[in-house]
DNA sequence: GCCAACGTTGGC
DNA sequence: GCCAACGTTGGC
């Protein structure tokens, strides 16, 4: 059964954004960069390597045909850089199983996936590329309008653009957006028209180390409030996830994380774990 | 390179 | 089941 749209829709399609990184970044000796470019030039591309529950859930819910934002992240300049389209919906994303892919993840098994990808097929690229800070400027206004030389967006593009999760909620790879959000940033990507306004203001004075960071705290009580929101409407990160607390206990799943955490704090009393949902996990493979 | 935010872990 | 601790994400 399917769940409703996150986006709120009942019957109509949904919109997403998915994030890749533009720029070279070497994990276990191979390079996770998938920029712009990259894309454009091998048209479609399976979504490997998400390895969160609510951003798996997301890509499961895709259908075929629905569109997608295609954003640069963890780069100089993040922001939607691209539209892109679902070619094949969720199937079980084999690189989990894969020892050398960079997100290897041990404790799956072939007969029990745990993680899916879709495959996306590349649109078009942004006319104008729509950065993050123009996202973040609009978002932080306290304004209900749009600023000077983006009238076109009309309140209501604004007001979309400031329910977007992509502001709060900057780890969430694959998200879902709202048709108002999508058109929004459609018209922005298409028209631009931004070039007049100083999206980076404010850098910060020699005097004042934090003065950069100032505006953080405003930001995190927006999140919170969203994140308020999310778990009063009953988010899906949890749901549909029938292993996400028995995973837990043995632990592999991403190793670097793992074993270091397995390091940590040895109590004085500290006696060897009692073996508890580990064992029984472990014995249960024959 | 720094560090706030946040998802996950795991002791209690 | 709560929540402190931890490591990673990702903007800056």
């Amino acid at each position: 059964m399917e769940t409703e749209a996150t986006t709120g829709a009942d019957t109509g399609p949904n919109f997403w954004l998915l994030k890749a990184e533009p720029d070279s970044r070497i994990v276990k000796g191979k390079d996770v960069k998938f920029s712009v470019d990259d894309f454009e030039a091998v048209k479609t591309s399976p979504w490997e390597g998400v390895r969160n529950y609510e951003a798996r859930n997301s890509m499961q819910k895709m259908k075929l045909g629905e569109k997608a934002l295609f954003y640069h992240s963890n780069c100089k300049n993040p922001g939607i850089a691209a539209f892109a389209e679902i070619l094949k919906e969720a199937y079980p994303d084999h690189t989990a199983w894969d020892s050398e892919h960079p997100y290897y993840d041990p404790k799956t098994k072939q007969d029990d996936p745990k993680w899916f990808m879709v495959d996306l097929k590349f649109v078009s690229r942004a006319q104008h590329f729509v950065p993050l800070a123009l996202l973040r400027f609009i978002t932080d206004s306290a304004s209900d309008s749009p600023p000077a030389g983006l009238e076109y967006l009309g309140d209501a593009g604004v007001a979309a653009i400031k329910a977007m999760d992509l502001t709060t909620r900057g780890r969430l790879s694959v998200q879902p957006v709202s048709e108002a959000a999508w058109t929004a940033i459609q018209q922005l990507a298409s028209t631009g028209g931004w070039d007049e306004l100083d999206l980076n203001p404010k850098k910060k004075s020699p005097a004042k180390k934090s003065a950069d960071t100032a505006d953080r705290p405003a930001r995190a009580a927006k999140t919170k409030a969203k994140a308020k929101k999310r778990k009063a409407k009953g988010s899906d990160s949890e749901d549909e996830d029938e292993d996400y607390q028995e995973e837990e206990s043995d632990a592999e799943v991403i190793s670097k994380t793992t074993s270091a955490r397995r390091k940590r704090k040895a109590p004085d009393d500290y006696q060897e774990l009692p073996p508890t949902r580990r064992r029984a996990k472990a014995s249960s493979q024959e």
